[in-house]
DNA sequence: TATTGTTATACTCTATAACTATA
DNA sequence: TATAGTTATAGAGTATAACAATA
């Protein structure tokens, strides 16, 4: 079957590149990630606890765009697995702090090793100095003020 | 409430960078297209249609990453609203072939200029050279063999 | 035997309303 | 009166299985 497409003007388009590099490095990292469970949200949430400890959910919320009702599932789930512990907050007796367990500490330890991995598989076309150049850039654009 | 949240690790991966980054560009794009009464999706549709006349389903499918029954109700929609035509294929009895109607073509071009201003727009903090260099490096990465 | 377009359906992700307990 | 966490539920978006018509 004749399948030269034209994609020329789709790929001026900076959403259309963004997203679909976005799915590409994302695409890997699942893929790397599923020997530990985690999908890229359940990876996030685990990150930010463990460079945060006594964060609240609320707290996970605003960091991670995530809504409320959406989050409590996916803590129940790690909390279940033994990978982060809820205690008492210290001065909000509505809110819980987040930490992790030892084993969510450990997990952790070797995901983050694998993320780094991940993303220099996904950009192995790139030079470090062009990844730094790449993150620069996209921050530059989500970082923006409106 | 203290809401110092370290995300230093999380802004050094390129996943969650690349995300943040195509999350803003298309949050702009949907607000800019709502007008129009167009999804991203919709958008890139009805793109791909204008830039090859005649394309099928399938071929939709491949270059956007759509399952076709997923596709059929979209292109049920827009040929409702007469942006589309389905003629029969030329050489194959069992595909259809897909084109602008004129009312398409015209939304479509006012559609595009718009694309434009809202992907300037969004990267307004980038010099044209910045825009160009982040384009190479998102497609270096999804056009990468595997 | 394989492919195009389609229906029906399931699963995941995201969003809204409303409740409770604390502030 | 407002906020943290929760429940229930609705709506998108995405996925698989199976079919008729055609290759």
């Amino acid at each position: 079957m004749s399948n030269e497409l034209d994609t020329r003007y789709l790929e001026t388009l900076l959403g259309y590149n963004t997203r679909r590099a976005a799915l590409t490095i994302i695409g890997r990292f699942m893929d790397n990630m599923a020997v530990y469970q985690l999908r890229p949200v359940d990876f996030s949430v685990l990150s930010l606890i463990g460079h945060n400890p006594g964060i609240t959910s609320r707290q996970l919320c605003s960091a991670l765009n995530i809504l409320p009702p959406n989050l409590v599932g996916l803590l129940k789930d790690i909390e279940k697995r033994q990978l982060i512990r809820r205690s008492p907050h210290p001065t909000d007796g509505r809110a819980m702090g987040l930490s992790l367990t030892p084993k969510g500490a450990a997990l952790m330890q070797e995901a983050e090793a694998t993320a780094l991995d991940s993303d220099l598989s996904a950009a192995a076309a790139l030079s470090p100095s062009e990844i730094k150049t790449l993150t620069r850039l996209l921050q530059k654009i989500y970082l923006a003020p409106t």
